[in-house]
DNA sequence: TCCAACATGTAAACGGTTACATGATTAC
DNA sequence: GTAATCATGTAACCGTTTACATGTTGGA
């Protein structure tokens, strides 16, 4: 069984044959699917599933420059991408580094909380326009998916959806958390300049 | 500056000072708050922190058994924690193993998608109940965070309100999926029954 | 002429997971 | 007596990240 990277890269070889340098493309500019890999272990992974049979390659020579190595799917390589699209899944562990930083939010200062949140913020809202974007061409080109003519955009519309409502549901707490550390930060000052006389 | 696992324990040792099997407890115990941790993982990370001076231990022995060794923040702990803290912060790489199998969902039988995703929302149903709970529990003793009365609360009772919300809409999103698989297996059924005639 | 994009990779370091290993105490 | 909990760790493996390494083509 190869690994959730090979898995992810026999994903998108079923869907198009790529050279390793276009799956690099393919993994960074579709940031809505839910994986990315780096350029240095794509190459590995390739030869990896290669051996084992998965994927075959032929070269194709372009104008000069190293030749692209362009790899597809064998039937061992459907068998194994079916296989493990039907085993179980685990999707409880979560790690966000975001939540590990305003867990201790009253030992940062709270401009300083602001601005860390308000750059989130910027990087969420971006990121909504650009998927957004991408699910209109989508939509515009094959229709909704629940009647999507190409079964193959059902996926990959549920994907995009997914994202842009969980990145919706982060700005929103996003805004709050913002609006909390700011009320506390007027109290606190205020507090400084009249405290509650002694007890 | 330590590894994020080692910024995490810092954080949990500033709240309370504790053993690696405390550590272990309070990392599953409080899936809300961002990070997990194995404990094969924490005993090693702690002796590194304790190496780099960051973390004290003092042995406490209890009623037989390896006695508990008790870590709590250096001066120079506290430091790595609040310059972690303040740092940059990068939050747009999310991996998710459901978004890679949902991509490919044409792939995939209705029947066994709708059992992955009815096991994933299952799950997510289950976690926020836990998580509603807690935030309950916290909120009647401290206030909502805006003014709960110890400022120690703010962090987490937003952590809380961001795993709810989010997961609020992950389950909205796995209903609609559901629909979109169920409404699509059903229309590909009454297709076969009666195809359409040749043109 | 220089920079971006095309195209391939290797090496070292770091981080995370699984399996292994030990032994006492407490509650059923 | 047996299972769960307390309490500590090690070793091997796998996966990810960062930095390094090379060379061509086409456009500004």
């Amino acid at each position: 069984m190869p690994s959730i990277l090979g898995c992810a890269i026999l994903e998108l070889l079923a869907r198009q044959a790529s050279s390793g340098y276009d799956l690099k493309k393919r993994f960074s500019s579709s940031l809505a699917f839910g994986w990315h890999a780096h350029d240095s272990q794509i190459y590995p992974e390739l030869r990896r599933l290669e051996q084992a049979g998965l994927v075959e390659a032929h070269e194709e020579s372009g104008s000069g420059g190293p030749p692209r190595r362009v790899h597809a799917l064998t039937d061992l390589g459907w068998d194994a991408l079916l296989d493990w699209l039907r085993s179980p899944l685990d999707d409880s562990h979560q790690k966000s580094e975001l939540i590990l930083r305003v867990w201790a939010a009253d030992l940062v200062p709270s401009e300083r909380m602001r601005q860390l949140l308000s750059e989130v913020e910027d990087q969420a809202r971006g990121h909504i326009l650009e998927m957004v974007a991408i699910r209109n061409r989508l939509q515009e080109r094959y229709g909704p998916p629940e009647v999507a003519t190409d079964s193959r955009q059902v996926g990959v519309l549920l994907c995009l959806e997914h994202d842009i409502q969980l990145l919706r549901a982060k700005l929103a707490w996003v805004e709050r958390a913002q609006n909390v550390i700011q009320t506390r930060a007027a109290f606190e000052k205020s507090e400084a300049r009249s405290p509650e006389p002694a007890a």
